[in-house]
DNA sequence: GTCTGCCGGATTGTCGACAATATTTTGCAT
DNA sequence: ATGCAAAATATTGTCGACAATCCGGCAGAC
């Protein structure tokens, strides 16, 4: 039944952000090892990075467990995604061009019809391809790294970030008219 | 010569962020590993939270290099530092105790102190406490972490942060005085 | 003279086995 | 029954060996 398991880490990442593990439970890794079909090796280093991004915590000589994000934490995490954002937003602004407007504005449009069909998801990932565009226009791969690095915690609350995002569609709107 | 060596990882992050190794040198393990002293399993496990970290890039079968970061990513590193920075104080601001703002008040003078007596190094340490402070005080640890994350990376360049830390440190009595 | 394909050395990626450490269970005395 | 000590189990940490892959040089064809 096994293909290929290319990529452990990505694996084992989709198997966290998605819910498939409960916060706090143990992370074995021959257990793992058996059920994604790879050797420890590869799931030691991918227990490694995530524990780095702060998905798992890893303590010596006890093994890993998917890290619990406690609520005042994803507030943390929502206040430094914010200006976060609002910094990627400013430079996108500053290095926008004519077209990379145009198309902009048609997405938005694109969402706003999502959004009035009553159709979430399509909005949802619209919105995503949205926030991805404004990324590459302000090509600030630093923020746009910790911004990865932050939104793969925060996944897992699913706080409806579909309320906000019309607030800071706004703001962007507000900026590329700059 | 060689006593115990309790955390690979820490050692070859100080090696890397005191310039011991030269920008884009290749890394190799099994030399790290006679050097070091250790495994390369610990080797390994070292690089792979350096290159999460981003202090060191890790191609695929081709090992571990020194990343080498150009004069635009430390100044999106710097823009970074500075807003998640603000943060922080924000933070600091709001959750501070009396006693805390005059023990800050107390580092600040002592701050000055060395300033006025030409004693750079001096003050550079009490700089990095103030700001230790004032972390624990935030207790912000989400923010915390990113910066940290930050200042390791831009540590190699020196950039003068000498000049400006004034600045930052009037804003930061101004938000203390809310 | 330049390009292409091949070979040898070097380095990384992976696997298995063993040692070190933590966790659970068991046995025993109170 | 309860609490403590010690064996038994489970899990992680490390080491060594081997396979897979990459880099450089070299021979040969054109």
């Amino acid at each position: 039944m096994a293909g290929d398991r290319p990529d452990v880490y990505g694996q084992l990442r989709n198997q966290i952000v998605s819910g498939r593990f409960h916060p706090n439970e143990r992370l074995v890794e021959a257990d793992l090892a058996r059920t994604l079909g790879a050797g420890r090796s590869a799931i030691r280093a991918a227990l490694v990075r995530l524990d780095q991004e702060g998905l798992v915590i890893l303590e010596p000589n006890r093994g890993a467990r998917v890290r619990l994000i406690s609520d005042r934490e994803a507030l943390e995490i929502e206040e430094v995604r914010v200006i976060l954002e609002q910094l990627i937003v400013r430079h996108a602004a500053y290095r926008i061009s004519a077209a990379d407007l145009r198309a902009l504005r048609q997405s938005l449009n694109r969402m706003r019809e999502r959004l009035a069909e009553g159709n979430p998801v399509g909005y949802s990932e619209l919105n995503a391809e949205f926030h991805q565009r404004i990324c590459t226009i302000a090509d600030h791969h630093t923020a746009a790294r910790l911004l990865a690095n932050l939104k793969s915690q925060s996944i897992r609350f699913q706080y409806r970030t579909i309320l906000r995002p019309g607030r800071t569609d706004q703001s962007i709107q507000e900026h590329a008219a700059i």
